[in-house]
DNA sequence: CGGTACATTTTGATCGTTCCAATCGACCAC
DNA sequence: GTGGTCGATTGGAACGATCAAAATGTACCG
């Protein structure tokens, strides 16, 4: 309460004003802050009491310029407003505030260009660590151009491109996207679905090239035909699905059920599905991939592969961590499994 | 490419590096990486090489120290895995990126405590300043003595509690949402609602208050009666909002509409109206608040206010940006209008 | 009393950058 | 040859913390 009772008028309170407040060194003060057993008891109190007094806060940035360290960790994100990448950064942020750490936050839409000035403007503040879901056909090289072999990357979601390089050591927490994909359509086809559709995506990106290779190995595996119109491009957002969705129907035969590449994607397909007036979920099977928050809530509610992204931002948060514990330690490469999540979108096909 | 062929082992390079490379003192360094108009062409070129060839990145941290300056701002949110935050929290990194600022992230989930420890971790980051859009039930001399006066603050969506104080010259971006609200019933009553209730959102909340206040005032100038129990209480999200769709039923006379505290509520809601037998945009109309992406989708799609977080996030950083041009300035309030957008949730009363 | 041990505190250098004042060479004017 | 101006560069002291080593003081012991 009286902590601004001394109108301090501008300048920020330091150690020394500390030291010259009690009458010790700054030293002594440095030493009362880090909670040192040095320190006598008296002085102690004194110290804390003038702290309180003049309302000081601990610069870390000077700390850590002397000590050569950081207490930063970057996040950079592709798609910060999509709701799993939010979910995720949350569980980064709390994991990392558990650890001492303080989330710097960039987020690139989706543009390499960005990734590029993001990652550099970051970099220049000198992070312990990088967590980072790359934008779409972000290439390896130009990252490890920027990054630099200093500073700990841990690779999310997505791998980079033209990742033949020899020397990126980096840690990746990517998703079992082909098992997740081949689940997924093997429920379907234990429900009877024969014409099975792969909806969405770019098939540039490792992810989507992932699932679909799930989708086909199921496909295969059960021998089932796949027809070429059946593998439908879009966006990963549901305004693109929704247009997209008269394309599953151009060409005979046409599906029956979809294996979409995300949820975003499902609820846009469902969307454009009801325009045509085919009810999903009764007419159509549709599944998606993620289990985000209004999966469960939409109508029908969505079939999908749970990859619980709030722990996954906690899990990347402590494998970086443990990565600046033991920086020599060979990279990590980990693949968290997805779990079939079944709801009403996934129907057995019409009765002929 | 040949960034990395010096395998310089582990230390960081610093403008020392570079001036010993090529035979100048650091000052000259520092002065060619600012661009300055006062160094040789050729020494320029000479520097600039060596940058290169050394893979130099800058230490911000060091640099914010000597020129007493600071190149972050914090953002310190109640609930980032909110779309409308996440939203919010894109815009505002991309308008402060803009500026050559980086974010500090820093979630809270709508606890008092962690955004105490959150404010008090980022604010050792030295931030030139903090967004906050705080927890439920903040309070303002908590936050003042935590913060101070020397990091300028703006306060986004919600007020503090017990905001008496007249030393907290925060800067504001909210929300008109009386306004809004009152648009939203007012539209209601046009479309021949008579019946309407007040759904979800804590009374406690300013934010909901202010709504509340809206249906009120549109509600008395139709001359229309408000029912004790036209007034739900629940947790601004889906589950919670769907859980409590009965209260709407418990009594008589039954709402026809319901004006919802936001969009989440309202999309849970409607999920709670189809579970029992009552479809939203027929039998019952509803309304939300935000206009999230999934309003457009829902089926029916949401009836709803338009606030384009993305936009007022970028808002919230000129704001702050301008206040850091200008410290001494009179704190600004500034009360953005939402947009009322009908789509097909809303609907006239069933045919008595 | 000298010596050693221990607890506590201080001095001065340092982290990587920027700023200020000073320097230096070159050129010109008188 | 002296002084002045100009362009380009530099040395060294900051910024706010930490660290290593040295310096206090105090107590104890033979």
């Amino acid at each position: 309460m009286a902590t601004d009772s001394t109108p301090h008028a501008n300048r920020k309170v330091t150690l020394t004003d500390i030291a010259a407040g009690c009458d010790v060194s700054r030293a002594t003060v440095s030493l009362v802050l880090r909670g040192s057993p040095l320190v006598n008891k008296l002085t102690r109190a004194r110290v804390e009491e003038e702290l309180r007094r003049q309302g000081y806060v601990y610069n870390r940035a000077a700390a850590n310029l002397r000590r050569r360290t950081s207490s930063s960790i970057a996040l950079v994100l592709n798609d910060l407003a999509n709701p799993f990448f939010a979910e995720f950064a949350t569980g980064v942020d709390e994991a990392l505030g558990g650890g001492g750490y303080v989330t710097l936050l960039g987020s690139t839409g989706e543009s390499i260009a960005r990734e590029q000035a993001v990652l550099g403007s970051l970099l220049e503040h000198d992070p312990a660590g990088i967590i980072l879901s790359p934008a779409e056909g972000s290439a390896a090289a130009r990252v490890l151009a920027t990054v630099g072999m200093h500073t700990p990357l841990l690779l999310f979601n997505r791998e980079l491109t033209g990742e033949a390089s020899p020397d990126a050591p980096w840690d990746r927490l990517m998703l079992d996207n082909q098992r997740g994909a081949r689940l997924a359509t093997e429920h379907l086809i234990a429900l009877g679905q024969k014409r099975i559709a792969f909806f969405g995506g770019h098939a540039s990106s490792s992810s989507c090239q992932q699932r679909h290779a799930g989708y086909v190995e199921a496909m295969q595996a059960a021998g089932l035909p796949i027809e070429p119109h059946w593998r439908i491009e879009c966006a990963p957002n549901r305004v693109d699905a929704a247009a997209q969705c008269g394309a599953l129907f151009f060409d005979t035969p046409a599906p029956t059920a979809a294996v979409c590449y995300n949820d975003a994607v499902a609820l846009g397909l469902m969307l454009g599905l009801y325009q045509r007036g085919v009810q999903p979920g009764r007419d159509f099977a549709v599944t998606g991939f993620d289990d985000i928050a209004e999966a469960a809530l939409s109508a029908p509610p969505l079939t999908t592969l749970a990859s619980k992204p709030r722990a996954r931002g906690r899990q990347a948060a402590e494998l970086l961590l443990q990565r600046l514990r033991d920086p020599q330690a060979t990279p990590q490469r980990t693949v968290v499994p997805v779990q079939l999540v079944v709801r009403g979108s996934s129907c057995p096909p019409p009765a002929a």
